[in-house]
DNA sequence: CTATGTGAATTTATTCACAGCA
DNA sequence: TGCTGTGAATAAATTCACATAG
């Protein structure tokens, strides 16, 4: 089956398997079957498979996965083939941490960009960014831009995710617990560490 | 219909659910409709009312929902209502901005301590809570903890998880992006920035 | 009249089992 | 033989439509 109806859930997985690959590729092998790459990525084998299937014939049978081709193909239907600049809205700790993280270069992501309203921070090289009043963020565009991390306080959210649509953004990745409004043509992800620790009591036995 | 099997979805929307009434109740509100909390939370209001017909007859007909028995309601069944004590692992960056942040109250949180294994840090408080050396984590039990925040460095993430387990932790939300593995009594939700950044270019139109 | 609560219909996602290819 | 690829079966979640209660 080729391109019929793509699972959100699969689009989820992606980039985890595109993870496990990297590390994979790392400890020097060059193919990997499901069943291995299952063990990894803690995803059942018959539901990888079925994963890649919705876009083509990945695999080799009796053999496995091809792991250069695998993840030039996941990053294809991803669209991180070009490689993709991000911007960071507010440099307070999270904001630094996410400078800092480490994690973002397998998937091709540079953080092009760094805004902070407070003057204590502006000016300041934060890693290898150079942080910028956040009145710059319509030069986001023009400097090839289509992605924003916002890691500002809640109050504060909208107004920055206004800006960041005004200045043709066309992602978010969201920090803050209140659910930002957007055009329906840009996408929001939304990351609330709070709402997730509290389903956690949920699913512990006793206490 | 009262407590058959619960949709996992559910779960994990009734933080979010939590969260809207807590602000509604801040705006002075005593009762809100279905309809009204979906626009709060960006959630279907049919939505809204069969997560909780899960659990009980919540709501008055013609009406809506008294805000304040709604909310002790959820927190009943996401057992939250003794209040929980939580850990820190690692208290870079990203650790910093944890303990710095206010949307834990909600939920009845508290961080109650703080470890690292950097004798820079080790002893400083950060905002209220002192950090300590990270072979302390043994004490958690005593000390009522059941729950914990990892973020360490991904190679050290396991280990740490191994060390809470040992403590007697039940719960553990994962800032790593490696995939721990823990007992299955043990119950372990993983936030992933870069996975999460990772699937929104496939959301963006063109680029 | 208004807004809940919920069976039933529909859609979406997971799981299985095995045919088919290297 | 080993592992992929995938229809078909199952399970889970969403959506609808409306009877029902205040």
């Amino acid at each position: 089956m080729r391109y019929g109806k793509i699972p959100n859930e699969t689009i989820r997985r992606l980039p985890i398997y595109l993870r496990g690959l990297a590390m994979l590729a790392g400890q020097g092998l060059k193919s990997v079957s499901s069943g291995k790459l299952a063990d990894f990525v803690n995803v059942p084998p018959f539901q990888i498979r079925k994963d890649f299937s919705y876009f083509g014939d990945f695999g080799t049978r009796g053999v496995g996965y091809d792991i250069a081709n695998l993840s030039r193909q996941i990053k294809k239907i991803l669209n991180l083939e070009s490689g993709h600049k991000a911007a960071l809205v507010g440099v307070g700790n999270l904001g630094s941490a996410v400078l800092a993280y480490p994690g973002f270069k397998i998937y091709g992501f540079e953080i092009e960009a760094a805004f902070d309203n407070n003057p204590a921070v502006i000016g300041r090289k934060v890693g290898s960014v150079l942080v910028e009043d956040i009145s710059k963020i319509n030069t986001l565009t023009k400097r090839g831009v289509m992605l924003a991390i916002v890691a500002v306080p809640e109050q504060a959210a909208q107004q920055v995710a206004d800006k960041l649509v005004a200045a043709g953004v066309k992602g978010i990745l969201n920090f803050s617990p209140k659910r930002i409004a957007v055009p329906k043509k840009v996408k929001v992800i939304t990351i609330d560490i709070a709402t997730d620790l509290a389903r956690l009591p949920y699913y512990i036995p006793s206490s």
